[in-house]
RNA sequence: GGAGAGAUGGCUGAGUGGUUUAAGGCGCACGCCUGGAAAGCGUGAUUACCCAAAAGGUAACGGGGGUUCGAAUCCCCCUCUCUCCGCCA
């Protein structure tokens, strides 16, 4: 069998968007899955218009740190907006002609005076029409404009240092130092081969490269690490556990800015098991997307805030295009697990809560006895929904590089207006939360980090004190059973 | 998967084409009354958009479309919930 064959195989029902065949429900003309009329369920806007209209040059300025171009898009935005405004003022002082008339013709109808309300319902037919063709502009005009909007990407906050890539990130802190060793250490791949931990090749004749097949203490050591973060999270750091669906619906990943720009890095459940309204369904590529969207289209009392949820998931990720970029191995698979947080805060609390998450991060590795460090993401390498985010990177001596195992991110209101969340405060006056996300930890990566890091000269592992009880064993031999 | 019944405001619940400007009840807020309460009486209370603001206007009765001068109400499609049957870990 080669290659093609077991790709068309893996994706008999599970395909990328796209690729697969019109579902029946939709008949032959299925619309694209990304019409931009399908993506939003509301009106809630991604940047907030009124502050696009009202300063336009800062908007502009702060988009072009991205270094996106982004802020080239504003104008056509403005000027969508400026006749949408105008075209909306005319409907609605018609709708209010006719709802007047409508109202005497049925005044005349009970007088039964029939003649003059047809008289009436001929002028009213007419303005009718005009409202007609005036709505259907309109519809058009915001059509066209959040086919915009959905495609800028959120501000980044004025602390947030300015460059162009991750070469510019600053480093912000590092704890506990490189691993020292004797002799000179294995990298993962190596161990996990000689403990048994992953079958590489099994986990590939399966469901084809980059996907793992963990066997025996690599099972168990994964599992005991899913148990220890969530307990970690939920006792020591206040966070309510959920689980979440792993199939969700196109409206969840447009709601986190998944989409539309990362949809070619999700799996797509196969077409036609779509869920209405809710479009498409897709694999989650982070428990983000279910989770932040547990209130979407709610509005929260201002007592219940903050929400700190956090889940275990798998995640799934396409990474189309990052083949032979460090695919061997367990740094970049389509499939690893992840313990993930979430917080829904009031805006002026978002950047404390931002470096409160940061650190329950930190804590993970520091009690795991791995060496890491925390970058700033610069305005040029940031998330698309982002507005400030930070990445903690832990040391993998087998590689010798640092390894991304967490990052955090205070979005701020990108994505609630997308999703419409909002929270009433005390005095009644409905807004928007920050909303943000962060690892706590990625775990294949963690994973990497802990063996290569706890190697032992005779080959085993020696397991951290705050995991042995999850685990139920001090240290991994050869000979394990 | 099959059959049926539903979805109305914070909750409950009326409303089968025109003072519905969504009744009535419960709960809520404020006021009157009271020594204080209860009861009673009165007032208020959704969301979004347009408008610099105010005044005003428009829209929303699960979602979308249609009929009509006019739709919570009639028609079509979808989603969700409940009941029964079937299947299933």
């Amino acid at each position: 069998m080669d290659i093609f064959e077991k790709r068309s195989l893996i994706r008999a029902a599970i395909t990328r968007r796209g690729h697969g065949p019109p579902s029946l429900n939709h008949g032959t003309n299925a619309p694209s899955p990304l019409a931009p009329d399908q993506l939003l369920f509301h009106n809630a806007l991604m940047l907030d218009m009124r502050l696009v209209r009202e300063n336009a040059a800062g908007v502009q300025e702060r988009l072009a740190t991205r270094g996106a171009g982004d802020e080239g898009k504003i104008d056509e935005l403005l000027k969508w907006d400026e006749k949408r405004r105008t075209l909306l003022a005319q409907a609605e002082t018609l709708k209010s002609q006719r709802n007047r008339v409508s109202k005497e013709i049925g005044a005349l109808m009970a007088q039964k005076k029939a003649p003059e309300a047809e008289a009436k319902k001929a002028e009213t037919r007419q303005i009718g029409d005009q409202i007609t063709q005036l709505d259907k502009d309109v519809a058009e005009i915001e059509k066209s404009r959040d086919a915009i909007l959905l495609t800028i990407p959120n501000l980044p906050h004025e602390s947030v240092a300015i460059g162009r890539s991750a070469e510019d990130n600053p480093v912000m802190r590092h704890w506990g130092e490189k691993a020292q060793f004797d002799f000179e250490p294995k990298n993962h791949i190596d161990i996990c081969e000689r403990l048994k931990l992953i079958d590489f090749a099994r986990g590939a004749k399966l469901s084809g490269s980059g996907f793992l097949l963990y066997t025996n203490w690599g099972a168990r050591l994964e599992r005991a690490l899913i148990q220890y973060l969530l307990d970690l999270h939920t006792t020591s750091h206040g966070f309510t556990e959920v689980s979440p669906p792993y199939i969700i619906g196109r409206h969840c990943m447009v709601g986190v800015g998944q989409f539309p720009k990362f949809v070619d890095q999700a799996y797509a459940v196969q077409e036609g098991m779509d869920a209405g309204t809710m479009g498409q369904l897709y694999l989650l590529p982070t428990a983000e997307a279910p989770v932040a969207n547990i209130h979407r289209e709610e509005i929260l009392r201002e007592d219940q805030l903050p929400i700190y949820y956090c889940a275990y998931s798998p995640c799934f990720r396409a990474e189309a295009g990052a083949a032979g970029v460090g695919t061997r191995g367990m740094i970049r698979v389509h499939q690893f697990d992840k313990v993930e947080l979430i917080k829904i805060v009031m805006p002026e609390d978002g950047y404390v809560e931002l470096e409160k998450m940061v650190a329950n991060a930190e804590t993970v590795l520091q009690q795991l006895g791995l060496h890491y460090h925390v970058i700033m993401l610069c305005t040029g390498d940031m998330g698309f929904a982002s507005a400030k985010t930070y990445d903690i990177e832990v040391w993998a001596p087998g590689q010798k590089q640092y390894l991304e195992v967490s990052s955090c991110s205070n979005c701020e209101d990108f994505q609630a207006r997308r999703m419409n969340l909002r929270y009433k405060t005390a005095t009644g006056e409905n807004r928007f939360p920050h909303i943000l996300n962060g690892s706590g930890t990625a775990l294949a990566r963690l994973f990497v980090a802990l063996i290569e890091t706890h190697q032992q000269p005779d080959g085993s592992i020696k397991i951290p004190a705050a995991l042995q009880t999850y685990l139920r064993a001090e240290v991994i031999k050869v000979d394990s059973e």
